[in-house]
RNA sequence: GCGCCCGUAGCUCAAUUGGAUAGAGCGUCUGGCUACGGACCAGGAGGUUGGGGGUUCGAGUCCCUCCGGGCGCACCA
């Protein structure tokens, strides 16, 4: 590892000039002549020396003790940056790490072995999941993903309200579709869930009990109802999100906080804090005490808790099994219930920190540069169901992956139905399909493939090294992607490695610069540069494992009316 | 009115968390190609990073202010 080396040539002269090896950030500068590695120790140190920073870097230069970093040339440049020039072999040396490596390349121990739970989608079960929801579950996965490759033991759950005034709303809703549909006059509630797919559960209602409801007012049977609409709807939204290819290890019913006295409990607790006052004949917890913008009543006059007590509840309970960290991930809209829950933790006296929110904002879709609104079975809205059945599963998580939560979405639809390399999914898997095609066409087996070879220093094409120190950077950028929940700085990356790679690819045209191609006459420079591809593919592959996306080893262009069925 | 998020090429978005000449894709323009997989390739043009001020060796990034957009401001969830 050229990095290791480097650092630690530096730290030692680091040490007569008041820093460390510690201090020193090695990055790869965006330009290629400012050389392979850079670091800017010279202008950080320059300050605090009171002294000019090209000078401090040219001393630091010129003590620097290189002969075992594989480093040919060290240059100061710019107002005091150091540049490392390394050679082509140990650019190339990277290859026996990932090809030793495989499947495992870009996993790290970072987070060594602690649990985490990421909480996602938790929609409460009124009806099929939305695009938000998409958003949301292919971007929870993706963060619990990147936990996972560094080193944390995830745990992914969903937490949904089971009781409450929407559930009740859901029930009355199809209760009066079930009346209709049996030839009674009766009409939604004035706001009743008005999509077709209620009429649909009523249709199964009907089926299931018959006319047992017909004239039966009472609360036992709305429960009853209640119920039916719920599994049936939990059903749904449980195959909505298996087709997706997310999966949750627990989900967590809110009325269970209830039947466990915990709600009760955090009452208590909240009250010994001292925080909590009566006012209005109604309990209120002084969350302005951290920050909140006003007070919140936590019990209503009426005796019953508002929504944010069990949130709070659930929190503690959270914690109470064990996980430390934990991360939910929401929509935006969100975000006024995010103070009041942190209130709540603080006051109970839970950490700085704990949880962590990722907020994301709200998806748009567009065909044909007209916005998408309108789903007649889900009221409002465009199913998630919907969009993937339309575009494929891959294309709509690496979508819903590929923009940074805290802003907008905007899926476009034609881009999304393109297959060419203007579809940034197919860009990335036809990459790797296409190194997966060279073995074939060398008739070698990938899987045996070794970076062993002495002869690496062969790889000094401007496109050589560039792909290869792209390659390099692969587990520090799981890192970045991983520590700042952002599966977005993933797909940035393999985009750009792919374009590399394609480019690397195109460049050896065998009609054009047959001595540029892979399968190359020159048998030394042929076992490199299947080295190499093999090399793009295993990262390109652990890449897309990252965020749920397959990388096929061919693709197969679907034709017009596969398309459109 | 208050709070959170956002504002970067014609469009959709990046920018290694304060680094060097702000980068990709789409679109556009100009060339090229009998193919290690044509689901093409190479190259160009395109920018006062919403405006203004500040912090420092250095600002798209941090602070202040103004403008514009989204969301939220219940004894609803």
């Amino acid at each position: 590892m050229p990095q290791e080396a480097i650092r630690a040539a530096l730290g030692a002269v680091l040490e007569g000039l008041g820093a460390s090896a510690d201090d020193v950030r090695l990055e790869r500068p965006r330009d290629p002549s400012h050389g392979d590695l850079s670091t800017n120790i010279a202008l950080a140190l320059a300050g605090r020396l009171h002294r000019k920073p090209r000078e401090v870097a040219e001393e630091i230069a010129g003590r620097l003790d290189l002969a075992a970093a594989g480093v040919e040339s060290v240059e100061v440049a710019g107002p005091g940056f150091l540049n490392f020039r390394l050679s082509s072999g140990t650019v190339a040396s990277v290859l026996d790490e990932i090809l030793r490596a495989n499947a495992g390349y870009g996993r790290s121990e970072t987070g060594g072995g602690h649990t985490v739970m990421v909480e996602f989608v938790s929609a409460n079960p009124t009806g099929p999941l939305h695009l938000g929801h998409g958003r949301q579950a292919a971007l929870g996965d993706a963060i619990a993903s990147l936990l996972e490759w560094t080193g944390w033991k995830v745990h992914r759950e969903y937490y949904y309200n089971d009781a409450g005034r929407q559930m009740d709303l859901l029930a009355r809703s199809v209760r009066a579709r079930y009346r209709q549909r049996l030839g009674r006059d009766e009409s939604l509630p004035p706001d009743g869930y008005r999509g077709d797919y209620v009429a649909e559960v009523a249709e199964d209602l009907v089926a299931e009990v018959g006319e047992q409801f017909l004239k039966d007012d009472s609360g036992d049977a709305l429960d009853q109802i209640r119920k039916f609409a719920v599994r049936i709807l939990r059903a749904e939204q449980d195959r909505d999100l298996s087709d997706f290819r997310v999966h949750f290890d627990e989900y967590f019913l809110e009325s269970s906080l209830y039947e466990e006295g915990l709600v009760d409990g955090t009452v208590e607790q909240l009250r010994s804090t001292g925080l909590v006052y009566e006012k209005d004949g109604a309990t209120w917890l002084k969350t302005t005490e951290f920050g909140d913008q006003k007070d919140r009543v936590m019990i209503r006059t009426s005796g019953l808790p508002t929504y944010f007590l069990p949130d709070v509840a659930y929190h503690k309970n959270k914690w109470d099994r064990g996980f430390h960290r934990v991360v939910n991930v929401q929509g935006s809209d969100h975000h006024g219930t995010m103070a009041r829950v942190l209130s709540g933790v603080r006051a109970l006296g839970l950490p700085e920190g704990y949880p962590q929110y990722v907020l994301h904002q709200m998806v748009r879709v567009e065909r044909d540069g007209q916005e998408v609104k309108f789903s007649k079975r889900a009221g409002s809205g465009v199913t998630l169901r919907e969009l993937y059945e339309e575009v494929g599963v891959d294309v709509a998580r690496y979508f819903f992956q590929m923009r940074k939560p805290d802003a907008q979405l905007l899926f476009d639809l034609d881009m999304a139905l393109d297959q060419s390399d203007k579809n940034p999914v197919y860009k990335v898997q036809y990459a790797h399909a296409r190194m997966c095609s060279i073995f074939a066409k060398a008739g070698v087996n990938a899987e045996k493939l070794e970076g062993g070879s002495s002869d690496l220093d062969v790889l000094g094409a401007d496109l050589e090294r560039d792909l290869l120190k792209r390659l390099r950077e692969f587990p520090a950028t799981i890192e970045r992607a991983a520590a700042s929940m952002s599966p977005h700085v993933l797909c940035d990356y393999l985009e750009q490695t792919a374009g590399a790679a394609n480019a690397w690819y195109h460049s050896g045209n065998p009609t054009r610069s047959p001595e540029l191609a892979v399968l190359v006459d020159d048998s030394v420079l042929r076992s490199a540069r299947l080295s190499l591809a093999r090399a793009v593919q295993i990262v390109l592959r652990n890449g897309l494992t990252v965020l749920g996306i397959d990388a096929p080893q061919r693709l197969v262009r679907a034709t017009t009316e596969a398309v459109a069925s």
